[in-house]
DNA sequence: GGCCTTGTGTGGGGTACCGCACAGACCAAG
DNA sequence: CTTGGTCTGTGCGGTACCCCACACAAGGCC
C-alpha cells in the first residue's frame, strides 16, 4: 500500500533476466485498480495484459441464471490476459478486481511481439499459464467435493499469499460471490473460524490470526495449487531478488 | 472403429499445413488404448504426447479421500500432454482412457523441438490449450451450479462430439466417476432421460436417440466449450479436409 | 442350461447447502 | 446524536445429493 510502486513486486517481471526486463520496463504503465472494476468483459477483445503488484483479479464466470463463480485468481504471482499470447485474444469469462491495488499494464501488441521472440519471457509465461491451468482444474475438483468451510480456507490462503499483510478488505457478500455460494453460508463458516480464533472480522475486513489453523481447515487443493506454482516458477528464476 | 487408422482423423494434425504434417508424420506412432488405461500418473514425467483419433482420454484428479472428478476430456479434437510444451513436463492430475480406441503417440523431445520452432504447430497447440482452459474453467462453474442432470447431458454431448456414431461404451459407474457423483445419481437421471426417449441404454452401452433433447436438458456450459473450441481452431485451419 | 460376475434399480435416513425473510449491528455522513 | 444504508446474524422450510444396504437383472463362461 505504501512505497513507490515497482514492477519487481510482480513475481513474473521480477524473474526476468535483466536485459529482458529493461526492454519491457518502458512499456509498463502503472495503473490503479478499484474494487469491483471489470477489466475484461466476456468475449471482448483484450487490449492489455496486467501484471498485478498489490491488486488481485478474479477470473469469473456468470451463468445465464445469474449465478457466478471464480475459476482462478491472479495476483502478484502472475499475469492477467494469457489468451493474448495463447492466440484467442479473448475468453468467455470476465476479469474483476477482487482486491483494490496496483498493477502494470502492457499493450497487447507489445506482449505478443515479445512473446513471439521465444526467449525467457515466453518460457516464463507458458509456465505461469500451466500453473493457472492447475488452479482451474483444482477449482473444478474442489467445487465438486469439498465443503464451504474447506473452500473458504483455501481461498483465504490463496488470497493471503498475494498480499503483504494479513488483512483482506472484503465483505462476506463478495467472498460468497467468489466461491459461488450463499452469503449466509460464509457468515456461518466465518463465525466458526472466528470462534476458533483463526480469523477475526468486522464489516468488510477479514484478518487472519492463525495461518496454520487455516491450513488445517483447508482442503488439499490449496497445497496442490501452491506447490505447482512454486515448482513451475522456481525453475525459471533468471534473477535473484 | 473400422477403417485404417489415419492421423488426419485427429483435428489438430489435420489442420497442420502439409509440409508441417509430413515432417511430423514419420514420428507419429499409432497406439491402441484400452478402457481404464492410465496414460499419465500425477507428478510423473511425461514421455509422450497423444493425438487421439477414436480414443477419448479424461484428465482426472483423485482427492486424498479417494473421491475423483474430471476437469477436462481430450478426444480427436485435441492433444494430451500440453504440459510438455508449456514447460512443466508434468501435472498433478492423471490421464485415464475413458473410451477405448486409437491415438498417435509422439515422443516428448520431438514435440518440444517442433513446438520451439514457433511455426503453425506452435500456434495451433497454443490455441488448443486455450480451449482446454475454457473447458476446465467451465467445469469448475458447472460443478458449482448445475444439476447432475444438466451435467450428464453436457458430458454426453461433449463425448458424442468426439465419436463417430451415437453409442458410448460406458457403464453408469464410470460416468459417475467422471462427473464425480454417485452411481445412483446417474441411474436416476439416466432413467428419466430414457423415459423421455432421449437416450437408451443397456449394461455398459448408452445410445443417444435425440441429440436435440440432450441439448435442451444440458446447461449452457456445453455450448460455451463447444463454441470456444470451434472459434479457436477454425481460425487456424491451414488445410482443407 | 446353470453359474457368477458385473452392472443396474430401489429405498430409507441423513445432511449440507439453498432461498427467503427479517432483525440487529455497524459505521459514515449529515 | 440521529439517520440511513450497508453489512452481518439467525431461523425455517425445502431439496438435491450423499451414504449404505440390498435385491434383481444381464450377459459372458463353462
Amino acid at each position: 500500500m505504501a512505497a513507490l510502486p515497482n514492477p519487481s513486486q510482480n513475481h513474473l517481471l521480477a524473474a526476468l533476466p535483466t536485459a529482458e526486463f529493461e526492454a519491457l520496463a518502458p512499456h509498463l504503465h502503472p495503473v490503479s485498480l478499484a474494487l469491483g472494476q471489470m477489466l475484461y468483459e466476456p468475449g471482448e477483445q483484450l487490449q492489455h495484459a496486467y501484471f498485478p503488484t498489490t491488486a488481485i483479479i478474479s477470473l469469473h464466470y456468470v451463468t445465464e441464471s445469474g449465478a457466478s463463480a471464480e475459476s482462478a485468481g491472479v495476483g502478484n504471482e502472475g499475469m492477467l490476459g494469457v489468451s493474448l499470447f495463447m492466440g484467442g485474444d479473448t475468453t468467455p469469462s470476465s476479469a474483476v478486481v477482487q482486491t483494490a491495488g496496483h498493477a502494470y499494464r502492457l499493450d497487447r501488441r507489445l506482449l505478443k511481439q515479445e512473446f513471439a521472440r521465444g526467449g525467457p519471457l515466453q518460457r516464463l509465461l507458458l509456465r505461469y499459464t500451466q500453473a493457472l491451468m492447475t488452479q482451474m482444474s483444482q477449482t473444478a475438483v474442489c467445487n465438486r467435493h469439498h465443503s464451504v468451510e474447506q473452500q473458504l480456507c483455501r481461498w483465504l490462503l490463496l488470497t493471503l499469499d498475494r498480499l503483504p499483510g494479513n488483512e483482506l478488505v472484503m465483505t462476506q457478500e463478495l467472498v460468497a460471490g467468489m466461491l459461488g455460494v450463499r452469503r449466509e453460508g460464509i457468515t456461518e463458516v466465518a463465525g466458526r473460524l472466528q470462534a476458533s480464533a483463526i480469523i477475526r472480522y468486522r464489516r468488510g475486513h477479514i484478518s487472519v490470526l492463525d495461518r496454520g489453523g487455516l491450513e488445517a481447515h483447508a482442503c488439499e487443493c490449496y497445497g496442490v495449487v501452491r506447490k505447482e506454482l512454486t515448482r513451475l516458477l522456481s525453475e525459471v528464476r533468471y534473477r535473484q531478488e
